[in-house]
DNA sequence: ACTCTTTACCAATACGTATCGAGAGCGAAG
DNA sequence: CTTCGCTCTCGATACGTATTGGTAAAGAGT
């Protein structure tokens, strides 16, 4: 196997007989064009034949740009984080960006590493979403003081541009509970950090108590992230109620988890929606193609993702514009997963 | 808020009263340490207190190495390639290298933009996994005939180190099968490509010939990778035979497309397995957390992605190695998605 | 006092590109 | 013939780093 030979604008230059400004020019095609058909053409010619590719790397040294952003996920199983990062690449590839894809498994180690993506000047701006550590906030706060570009997506902070939560479905999952007869809801709240995260849990508890309906601590369970945790919390919320006095409807933090609380119940040998009810957020793909199709909130995943990286590339673009907070509108999607309340 | 301010080795040399090529050395510490400790302290020192990270790119072009590697999985739904993109990411960062991942959605126009992350030099090699279209195989024989490191993972081609499916899992399907009565097994077999990721199929098919379980054609549907292939073609394979001919077990490509066939079988009014049988494979966790449990061919998918990327690392460092072929070994994992045949 | 070695540092250069200022050529206007 | 302006191209430089070859200083040995 022969060695990589490295093909340079030098060695373009020269077949063409120009100068390697000459073939810089051509590659970046200003509309100012400077450069003679004859010459263009010459030079073209010799890109095809040594099978040119500008060297990214080099390029981006002198621009003093990469055209990379880093987004961040704090985990690959939860399909909503698909969702926002294909909303985030749509939006970048749209402006020339590439996007360097991390996942930090809800680790404060590795979204330090991640962080590093921006001092070691191997993207330009970088955007955090959800799962980040309270503990790693001081160093965000830090680089943003610096001027450094990031954005959040899921929280929120005065220091930095943010897609926040989706408004509204709240709202929605607590009326659509409550027509169907539901009074005894209980939530399986499972995420990394209970009071960064917490806000949809505490705006539903609002919204029912507005509502009239009982809020009873043993109905719910506050837990982690993972499929293991909402199993584990749905058992432990049956083990702790007897079935008068169980909940006729769950409310799950996402779709994610919901698999796994469906799984706890079917084990148990709880039939969806009759015994229970289900609703959960996000709205994944997943919730259509599971037994039964899961009721769940749609927050627009696609398109926050598509809006923080907007507001990452503005902020790039404007260094001292004045910070955003976006939002996107919530809407409950009703399958199978809800009924009747059974008792 | 304050422009961002590069601080380079040359400010820290300036602070520290040195050369900037002394900061070089004292930043890459060679085991021969040429430099006096009372330098290499101010010189920390003064890095330190500028608060400075060295360049990346700036120290990529200059070393002719990104020690970045990219991987391709072509879709992030399923998770099976979550596993093996930990394992790249674990074999690969602790031989100091970042993974730049890209998801190319069955699609082989951004197969084509991932291979240019090599012909850009953003990347010191290249991952391609499953799902690559056979029109993309020229593109990558041409770069592999002029010496660029890409290996393959799922597929197997002469011209490129690749690790390939792990064996003994067909087998161990079938024997299970076998032993559990069933004589009419049926095969969801969703792919992007029959031809290049039939081998699962084909080498089931045969096992079962020559376990003397007759091959029935109306139970065998090739289609799609997604989910809604996954179910539309249970459906289709349920609506084509009657109660009394349909297959005891169905044989499913993997978890993920094993989970929407759950979803159209219990759609249909079928229980899992007092009906019907699944088998499928990859062994995600997935497979653990739904209802009922799947019984899954566990492939080793991390340990695969950790193998492929060591055949990577090694190819970077050797490139006139001879070609490799790796395997893992397979196992199956009998949950509670696997009963005896009902009739 | 003289080489010779060793230690500790530095100046210069190259990696591959984009850009700036200058200059060559040339036709038109004076 | 000179001067001006315009079009096209080139040389030089910088981006931030790693490395090479060299040298000044200091000591060791004769």
């Amino acid at each position: 196997m022969a060695q990589v030979k490295r093909v340079t604008s030098v060695d373009v230059a020269r077949l063409a007989g120009v100068a390697q400004s000459t073939v810089s020019l051509v590659i970046n095609n200003k509309p100012n064009s400077d450069v003679s058909p004859e010459t263009r053409a010459r030079v073209l010619a010799a890109i095809a034949e040594l099978g040119y590719h500008p060297h990214e790397g080099a390029r981006s040294l002198r621009m003093r740009a990469s055209h990379i952003i880093g987004f961040a996920a704090p985990e690959d199983a939860n399909e909503h984080y698909h969702d926002l990062a294909a909303g985030v690449e749509s939006f970048a590839r749209e402006q020339g960006y590439s996007v360097f894809r991390s996942v930090t498994h809800w680790n404060p180690h590795e979204e330090r590493t991640f962080l590093q993506l921006l001092t070691q000047q191997r993207v330009d701006g970088l955007i955090f979403s959800y799962g980040t550590e309270q503990s790693v906030f001081p160093d965000i706060a830090t680089l943003r003081h610096q001027g450094q570009p990031i954005v959040g997506l899921g929280f929120e902070h005065d220091f930095l541009d943010t897609v926040v939560e989706a408004t509204g479905g709240e709202a929605a999952v607590i009326e659509h509970l409550a027509e169907l007869g539901h009074r005894r809801i209980g939530y399986i709240y499972g995420v990394a950090d209970q009071v960064t995260l917490g806000n949809r849990l505490t705006t539903c508890l609002a919204l029912q108590e507005a509502a009239g309906i009982p809020v009873d601590e043993r109905w719910i369970k506050r837990c982690g992230p993972t499929r293991e945790d909402g199993y584990r919390a749905t058992q432990e919320l049956l083990a702790a109620t007897t079935a008068q006095e169980r909940p006729t409807a769950l409310v799950v933090v996402n779709d994610f988890v919901a698999t796994s609380v469906c799984a706890a119940l079917a084990a148990a040998g709880l039939h969806i929606p009759d015994d229970i009810s289900i609703v959960s957020f996000d709205n994944t793909a997943q919730a259509t193609y599971c037994w039964p199709p899961l009721t769940s909130v749609d927050g627009q995943s696609f398109q926050r993702g598509a809006l923080v990286a907007r507001l990452l590339i503005e902020r790039l673009a404007n260094p001292d514009a004045p910070i955003q907070h976006l939002h996107t509108q919530a809407r409950l999607v009703v399958r199978a997963s809800t009924g009747q309340a059974c008792s």
